[in-house]
This record gives C-alpha cells, sequence and structure tokens, in this order.
DNA sequence: ACTGATATAGTCAAAGATAGTCAGAAAGCG
DNA sequence: CGCTTTCTGACTATCTTTGACTATATCAGT
C-alpha cells in the first residue's frame, strides 16, 4: 500500500472515533512513519482539502500543531455551493470525483448514485477524440445538471436517502 | 498465437476463476510477455472496451495499477442489446430518455437514479458549442458507461437482473 | 523589549514510479 | 498490392516521495 494511503487511513480512524477534529505534530506523525515531514503535507493537500470535506488549521513553532476538522454543513449549502461557486465552466475527472465522494461521504447520495455519476464523467464516457478542453467543459456542465437533480430530489424528500 | 490474443487469454483466466475483476500492473504484465507496455493498453482497448461488457480502472504514479472489471457475460443477451445494437455509437436525447425510462419500468434502477442518469445526457449536461453529431456520440458513450455500472451494482447487489 | 537559539510547520522543485496517447512501422490477409 | 490489425517507441500526464530552503512561533538570556 502507499505511504499517502496508509497516512490517510490512519488519520481518519482517529477522526472516526468520537471527535470530529483531530490534532497533531507533523514531526512526530513523520516519525512514525519514516518519512519525509512533508510528506504529511502532502497527504493533506491531496487527501484532506476543502473538496474532500476538510479545513486545515496549523501552528509552527514551539508548541506547533496541525488541527484537521471535518466540515459541517447542509446538504443544500454543499450542492448549492458546488453548482454556483466550485464547478466552474470546467473541471477535471480527478476533481469531480474528489466532489463526488464527498457527497456519498455526507450521505447526499447513495453508492449506487454516485457510482453512476462517477460514470457520466469518466474517461471511458469521453473516450471520443475531442480535445480535453471540451471534454473538462462537458463534465462541468454534466456534473452540474446531475447536482442540480439532486438537489430538487433533496428538496423534495427532505433529504433522506431514496431506495 | 498473435501476442494480443494472449494477453487477451490471460487476462480471460485471471477473470474466469472467481472474481469478476482482477487488477494488475501494466509493466509488469508487459514484462511477462515481453513486450511494450502501450501493447497492454491496446489490448484493453480492443477487446476490454465497454462494448465488451468491461469497465477499465486506473491509477498513475507509485502505487499504480490497471484494474478490469467485467460487467457481462460474453454473450449476454439483453445488456450487450442495449449497449451495441440499440445504442450504437451515437444516439439522441429523445431515445436515450426512452431507454432510461424502460430501465426505471423494469426496476433496474430507482427514479432517483433514472433522474440523474437523463440529466447527464440531457441537452443542458451537453449545451456547450460542439456539433450535434459529437453531443449525440458523448451521450451513447456516457449511457454505456452509466448502463455497465448499473449492471455491476445490479451483479454485486445480488440482483436478480439477466437478459 | 530585544535578540538569538530552538522548535515547529510550509513551499516548491526535482526525482522516481507508474499509466496513457499517438504516429508510424511491421505483420497479416484478401 | 492495398487495407486492416497489431506492435513499438517516443513523448506526455499523473501521482508519490524527498530534501533544501523558507516562514513563523516560543523561549531564554540580556
Amino acid at each position: 500500500m502507499r505511504l499517502s494511503d496508509s497516512i490517510e487511513s490512519f488519520i481518519k480512524t482517529l477522526l472516526a472515533q468520537d471527535e470530529p477534529e483531530v490534532e497533531l505534530k507533523r514531526n512526530e506523525l513523520a516519525e512514525y512513519f519514516g518519512c519525509a515531514p512533508s510528506q504529511i503535507n502532502y497527504v493533506l493537500a491531496t487527501r484532506f482539502s476543502p473538496d474532500h470535506g476538510y479545513i486545515i488549521e496549523s501552528r509552527r513553532g514551539g508548541g506547533g500543531y496541525i488541527r484537521i476538522v471535518r466540515v459541517v454543513q447542509t446538504g443544500s449549502q454543499r450542492l448549492m455551493y458546488l453548482i454556483n461557486e466550485r464547478i466552474g465552466d470546467t473541471i477535471g475527472e480527478g476533481e469531480a470525483v474528489r466532489l463526488i465522494q464527498q457527497l456519498l461521504e455526507q450521505q447526499l447520495v447513495t453508492s449506487n448514485e454516485a457510482e453512476i455519476m462517477r460514470a457520466a464523467i469518466s474517461a471511458q464516457a469521453l473516450s471520443i477524440p475531442i480535445p480535453d478542453q471540451i471534454k473538462n467543459a462537458v463534465r462541468a456542465r454534466t456534473l452540474k445538471t446531475m447536482l442540480l437533480t439532486v438537489a430538487r430530489q433533496n428538496r423534495e424528500q427532505g433529504g433522506a436517502n431514496n431506495g
């Protein structure tokens, strides 16, 4: 398994217990995993970004720390943010997958729905010879349109999952 | 026998055993067959495409992999019919909507899932300035990829869907 | 307060590890 | 032959890991 994945799991285990946030020492964690301290920053940047639903707070110097906080937001707030601000006119597959995964974790969609959405914006779905630029524009439109549908379903069904 | 055929057989042997999916390293497989790594991509593209009933997932970088998911047996009638005959390389919104409606009526998808699929192939999702021809090609690919995903879900969830 | 030492964390570019793409060569076939 | 399929290699894209350098905070001595 990748080092990054191990560190990610470790942090998520800490978060899973009860607290919605966890505080740690960058150097201690790096020591524990036997890696460069900057590796921790890499994991935070690629797995605990706002897109992943986390906010990072930190302090340097003596007694310094890194705090990882899981963001809490209502479903419609999240959806509106994604549609109106986060997703612009263009988005890559990786980013889109992250956002969809986040919706799943917040239980705004079922895993089947998330998989269908992933399929819709996948490279396989867009494997026709057009420029990447266009593909990403299609991805953005498609994703936003699907999210609008989810938002409407959410309103009509009071935010509960369907079955 | 052709190299491509050998690689195809090899992968199908792996898939035949018990697991419906297999994960491999492109370079290792190429090494094993003594060929260029890109040969593996050729085999995947020509023998494990969505039209053949497979989903490919992959990751680059350290710890990268290629995962091949078999969704339908070769020759499985209904799904292959939908994927290859009815959808083809291109499909309009109206016809796609009718097809999705049928999936709903046959209870292969929930109404929420059907709505998300409709959103994904809607005119709104594709409201960027590209030729209709391209839009319909994208629709076809997108729909096929989503269909495969649904088929995979039904299989994995003990679904009683059989063509 | 100021200053320098110490203790942290952050940034960024480079190297390493994979996989993807595509044009053209090679091989097979009618 | 001429067309199609297969195969390769060079180039590209993406993901991970590290290390050198930077930035900031605390503390101890003055």
